[in-house]
Order: structure tokens, then sequence, then C-alpha cells
DNA sequence: TTGTTCCAGCTTTTT
DNA sequence: GCTGGAACAA
């Protein structure tokens, strides 16, 4: 078979990377570098050359988007359909293995995902029964402490308090929200990663089905992979050779969710036979833009290494503005952006990228009065809206009763008298009995516990839920979400609200039902669950694509994170200055700090022909105004890669020397529960550690002085 | 039960 | 300086 249509378009480390005879590699893959091209067409070439089959395929991904591109891009390249490709996000994949495997995995048929909102609602009412003071655990703190263990593989009975009392808190909060989620069947998304974990690590004969299964592993975005993520693809393929990974260390920008850009390296360990191959042509951006990215980046220390290049010319120089303030800095923006317009360039070609939303409303203002239209991206989505979470609520409630966090959103939406008195009573007795709050309610109802207007409040309420699933019976899905949107009274109640409002949420109670007929799920063997059920798991799982075409022709708006993955003919990145980019949260920690300098090569390696850089002298922050200095990064960029737009800035540029950083010892790992030491602030707890080895972070409860985040290598502490 | 007022908090985002 | 959430009054 002549294969050469796969290999024909690629340079020389592409080819090799895509040719390679299986064995575990490590692609270190440049921004622009084509690295999904090179994902794509391995796998094909497994099929077609190696005679794999799409069966014996895993892929993983970060964002349903990018599972979706690749299997498209597969499909047209292998001119066949791939249903039997197992191709997703880790949390789909992981949701999956689950669904075939419950009973083993310990949870029951009609487990339902639940998303971070509904984990804090659950985590907040818990605090309540607790009667735990949220002043001094807040929710939202608990909520990230919880999903950090998780994300590290550990339950609340792996970690010890030793006896500090903060802590114990805590963990008293996690190990009772482990047994309500439970007992309610609730799974949040760090739990279906844990839980596909602890599942294949505990059953060999499963893990040695799916490990011969999966012939071929492949994982986009490595170095956004956290710890358990990381220890379920060791599972499936250590020993076995066959993992075949792409990242790059200069684009990992999520630590703050526990993403490890230190997995690259341990992967390198674990897998001692892995080729490693670098792809640094560029096929995106001008000599320019690749020069500066390259300068600002090696300010970075513990790096794998790479220099991106091109051999396209050094194209225009990077303009640099130094705004009066952020209104000029608007002002200015919209200016170019019109001379683009102008030299007939489009609309969809140019992005503003920020550091923060908070940073839009000057531009959106501004393009607004030019009457340039523009997409903000960001906003919330579609499955996350109030109406359409309340509706599916309803439906959650009708397929699982015990499932208390859609209980409680819509027991009085539309109101219909039930009060928080009422509600108090029905979570005393479900936290004392152990039950679910429709349970409780069951129970009170039949000992006649309520006044009449209660019961019958609640009566009534039971008895729409009743019907409603009485209704439902044997109607195609799209048709019970109609019903149910109809019949809950969620439509009138929204009709009421202010007419803009309610008619927009009207409208997406409609674009649901739609949703609900186009969702077409082909039940795969093993799996018992109702189609509604698969319904609402895949809108947790997919909270859907923010709206609004993307044919449409606007100025995009987003943040350098969203921008990750794009590319622009023309990038403005505004708002460099210290404090805002560089985050002021980041600013005196060298992990943070780094961070944002990959961010910022993210910001830059979006450009395609023309990067403009600015910055505001003077920026209304919180109401105050602010004088920040110029970004340390603008130091960063090489001076003969700029012109400044305007005679105005006199920063210093100099060609950045590389900062050898010292290498640091390699730091002793410390888990949440030591007690330690420090000469400054005394005795203390480890709450959590963040970070690779050698800017590993640890946050510690000192007896005197609070909650601390300090980094290991500098923080000198001792073990007690 | 709704409307008002007060107050904290304020990077980044996916699943 | 604005927003969202919670506490409170009518």
């Amino acid at each position: 078979m002549d294969v050469s249509f796969l290999i024909n378009s690629l340079n020389d480390a592409q080819r090799l990377a895509v040719t390679a005879p299986s064995k575990s590699m490590l692609i270190l893959a440049g921004a622009g570098s084509g690295k999904t091209r090179v994902l794509v067409h391995r796998i094909v070439w497994q099929i077609q050359v190696e005679g794999l089959s799409p069966h014996s395929i895993l892929a993983v991904t970060f964002t349903n988007k990018a599972a979706m591109e690749m299997r498209e891009r597969i499909e047209k390249l292998l001119k066949s359909p791939t249903q039997a490709m197992w191709i997703g996000t880790f949390h789909s994949l992981a949701h999956r293995i689950l669904r075939r495997h419950a009973t083993k995995a310990k949870l029951p048929d009609t487990f339902q995902v639940m998303d971070s909102n509904d984990q804090l609602r659950l985590i907040k009412r818990l605090l309540k029964s607790l009667e735990i003071d949220d002043k001094k655990w807040p929710p939202k703190q608990i909520q990230g402490f919880i999903n950090a263990q998780k994300d590290e593989g550990l339950r609340a009975s792996h970690i010890s308090d030793n006896g500090d009392f903060f802590l114990r808190k805590m963990l008293q909060v996690y190990q009772e929200y482990e047994a309500v989620c439970n007992r309610l069947g609730l799974v949040d998304f760090a739990e279906l990663l844990l839980r596909a974990h602890e599942l294949l690590r505990d059953n060999e004969s499963l893990l040695q089905f799916y490990q011969r299964r999966f012939r071929q592993v492949h994982v986009d975005e490595f170095q956004d992979t956290n710890t358990i993520q990381y220890a379920w693809l060791r599972l499936l393929t250590e020993g076995r050779d066959n993992l075949f990974i792409v990242g790059d260390d200069d684009q990992s920008i999520y630590g703050w969710r526990g993403a490890k850009i230190a997995n690259i390296f341990s992967f390198q360990q674990h897998y001692p036979n892995h080729e490693l191959i670098r792809l640094e042509q560029n096929y995106r951006s001008t000599g320019n833009i690749l020069q500066a990215a390259n300068q600002l980046i090696s300010h970075n220390g513990n790096r794998m290494g790479k220099q991106l290049w091109t051999d396209r010319g050094q194209g225009e120089l990077i303009s640099l503005y130094s705004a009066f303030n952020e209104q000029d800095e608007a002002y200015f923006v919209v200016d170019r952006i019109k001379q683009w317009l102008e030299k007939g360039g489009l609309k969809k070609e140019v992005a503003i990228l920020y550091r923060s939303n908070a940073q839009s409303r000057q531009f959106e203002e501004r393009l607004m009065t030019a009457a340039i239209p523009y997409r903000v991206y960001g906003g919330l989505r579609f499955f996350e809206r109030a109406e359409i979470k309340n509706t599916l609520a309803y439906l959650r409630l009708l397929s699982n009763h015990d499932d208390d966090p859609s209980f409680e959103r819509i027991v009085n939406l539309p109101t219909r008298g039930i009060s928080t008195r009422t509600l108090d009573n029905l979570r005393d007795l479900a936290r004392s009995q152990q039950i679910s709050l429709w349970q409780a309610t069951t129970n009170l109802l039949e000992e006649d516990f309520f006044p009449t207007r209660a019961a019958n409040a609640l009566k009534k309420f039971k008895q729409l839920i009743n019907e409603l699933a009485i209704n439902c019976e044997g109607l195609e899905l799209f048709e019970k979400v109609k019903l149910v949107e109809k019949q809950s009274g969620l439509i009138d109640f929204y009709k009421k609200e202010k007419e803009d409002r309610g008619e927009a949420r009207i409208e997406n109670l409609a674009e649901l039902v739609n949703a609900a007929r186009s969702f077409d799920y082909h039940l795969e063997e093993n799996e018992v669950l109702s189609e509604l059920a698969m319904f609402l798991a895949h809108a947790t799982l997919e909270a859907g694509e923010m709206q609004g075409a993307d044919a449409d022709d606007c100025i995009q708006l987003m943040t350098l994170h969203s921008a990750k993955g794009l590319e622009f003919k023309q990038v403005f990145m505004v708002g460099l200055e210290e404090g805002l980019f560089p985050s002021g949260r980041s600013i005196d920690d060298v992990a943070k700090l780094e961070e944002e300098r990959r961010l910022c090569y993210v910001g830059i390696t979006r450009a395609m022909q023309q990067l403009c850089i600015s910055y505001a002298e003077s920026r209304r922050l919180y109401g105050k105004e602010s004088y920040p200095s110029p970004s340390r990064f603008l130091r960063e960029i090489p001076a003969e890669c700029v012109q400044d737009v305007r005679i105005r800035a006199n920063i210093t540029r100099t060609v950045g020397t590389n900062k050898n950083q010292p290498i640091l010892p390699l730091t002793n790992q410390y888990k949440a529960g030591e007690k330690i030491s420090h000469a400054k602030f005394g005795l203390g707890t480890i709450l959590q550690t963040k970070g690779d080895d050698k800017q590993e972070k640890v946050q510690i409860n000192f007896y005197k002085g609070g909650l601390k985040w300090l980094i290991l290598a500098y923080a000198q502490l001792e073990r007690v």
C-alpha cells in the first residue's frame, strides 16, 4: 500500500516521530511545530503500516475540543470512521471505564457526575450540617484542598493531621464529603480520575484486559498532566514501552490546577527505552516573533531546552506601545485594528490577549463605539447556565431521587412555599439518619411531622416529581426534556422575569430540547444506563462550546490562557505591567513567575505576522489609580526585534542574559500532615504541596503565623 | 418571599 | 469600583 501521503508533507523530525517503530516516545513539540499533525499521522501510520486495529489505540487529550479535532483529522486522513478508537479526555475516558465496571469500582450503576459548582454547593451544605465556621474554613478553600488531594491520589484516610486543628477539620470535611458522595451516588471530576486509577490498580485481571487492548497509548499536551493522570497512564503502559507523549514544557501554564511539568522528567526515568524527538521548526510565526519568544523563555531555569526557528524570514518588527492609561491603550489597539481592516485584513485574524478577564471591558467599549464586531471568550457555557442547570436538576432527580444537590436546587424553584425552616428539618433528618433528602421527605411526611402548610407543599413537590416520572415513560429523550421544562413550571417562571432576560432563558431552554434531540449515543456492550443518564453525564463532562459561531468574522478577545493552541495573524498582547502580567500574586515566587513567563511565551507565539505589545503607565485597578512599571518580560525581549510605536517609552531593553539559576539541591518531599519548624515562623504543619521538585512549594499552617505558602528550596524547613 | 442593603473579595480554566 | 452572595427587613 502506498503510504507516501502520510510522510510526504512532513519535515525530518516529524517523519522520524511518525514512522518510528513501536516504542515509548517523547515528542517535545514547540509552539506551531505541527504537533497535532504528528500525533494524527502517527496514529494513522500505526493503523495502515503497522497493521494495528483502531480498536487497540488509545488517545488522550485535555479538552473535548482537542479530542474532537483529533478524531476528525484522523478520519479524514484514514478515510474511514474511527468509532472503535478510544479518543477522549482523561475525564471522559475515566467515566467510560467507570460506567463499564461500576460495581467493581464500588459505584452504583446510576452514579452521576457533578461539576465544580455542584461540588461547592455540596461542601457548603456539609459545612452547615457539621456546624463548621465557613469564615475559618472557606468552602472554596476546602474544595481546593479536596481536589488537590485527589489529584495527588490521596484519600482522607491517607492523610494524617498530626494534631493540627486546622488540617483536622479539613480532613473531617473531606471524609464526610467522601461518605456523602458515596451515599448519593455522586462523583466529582477529580473523583473520576482517582476512581478509575484505583479500579485498574486493584483489579489485576481488568488491568491486564485494558493493557492488552490498548497496544498504543498517545497523550497530547503531556505537560498538563497531574499526578493521578500520569499514574493512570503508567498503569496502562509501564513496562510495555508503548506510550507516545507529545508536549512542550515551555507551554505548561496550568501548574495552579495540579499540572506537573516534572511528569516529563519522570517519564524519562520510568520509560528508559524511550526516544526523544524535538520539533523545533516553526510554521506559524516570523523570525522576529520567534527570536523574541526564544529569548524570553531562556530566562526560565529547569527547561528541557528548545529553540524555535523558521525559514520564512524575519518579518515585521514587534510593535511596542506605551500607553498613558488603560483607555489610551484600548484606543490605540482599536486604531491599529482599523488600519488592519483598511488594508484588507479580516476581523477574525485579530486577537486581543490579556492576562485577566477584567481587562476586556475597555476594549469592548472602544470596539463597540467603533462599530467593530467582536467576540469575548470565556463566559458562562451553555450547560452552566442557571436555567439549563435547573432543568437538568429535574431530570437528574427523575433518574436518581437521592441526588441531593439537584434536590436542593429545585425543591423550591419555582417557589412552591417550602421554607428554609422546612428544609432545615429535612437536612437534619437526612444527616442524622444518613439518608438522602428525598428519603427524609418521605419519612417525615409519613410521620406527619410537618404543619399542614409545609406538608402540603412538600407533598405537591413529591407528586410533581412522581408525575413527571410517569409522564416521561416511553418518551423520546427530547420529549422528556420538553415535558419537564413545561410541567415543572420553569417556563412559566422565566416568563415572569424581566423581558429580555426571561426571553433569553426561554430560548436557551428550547435550545436544550434541540441538544437532546440531536444527542445520539450508541450504547456499547456492558452499558445498561438509560439514554437520559448518559445525556446528563454528557452535559456535565462537556459543558458545551461557548456560544457564538466560529464562522462569524469578528475580533477575538480572550485571556492568554484560553489562547493556547490558537493562532492569529495579528496579535495584541496588552497590559504588560508588573503586578498585572506577571500577576501580582506570582511576583515573589520563582515557580509562579516562571509560569507567568511561559504564559507570555504562549502569547507571543500565537502571532503569525504581527505582534503588538502594549502597557499603560497608569491604570485604574479595583477603583484605585495605580502606576505600574513596565513588565519585566519587556526587558527580556531582545531590543532588535522591537520598535517603539511612539517616541515615549524609555525602558531599557537589554539583550537578556541567561540568569544561571543556581542548581538547587533536591529537596525532601513533604507530605500533608508532617510537622516542621521554620527559622522565622516557628512550628507548623504541612497542609499541601505543589510544584516540581526543585521548585516545590508547601502550604504550611504555622501555629503562630497562620497560613503560608513557601518555596521548599528556600524555606529551610526542618522536620520535627 | 421578595427586595434591599451591606460586605468581602478581586488571576488564570477544564473536566 | 464593581459584583455576587448573604443577611436582613417589610
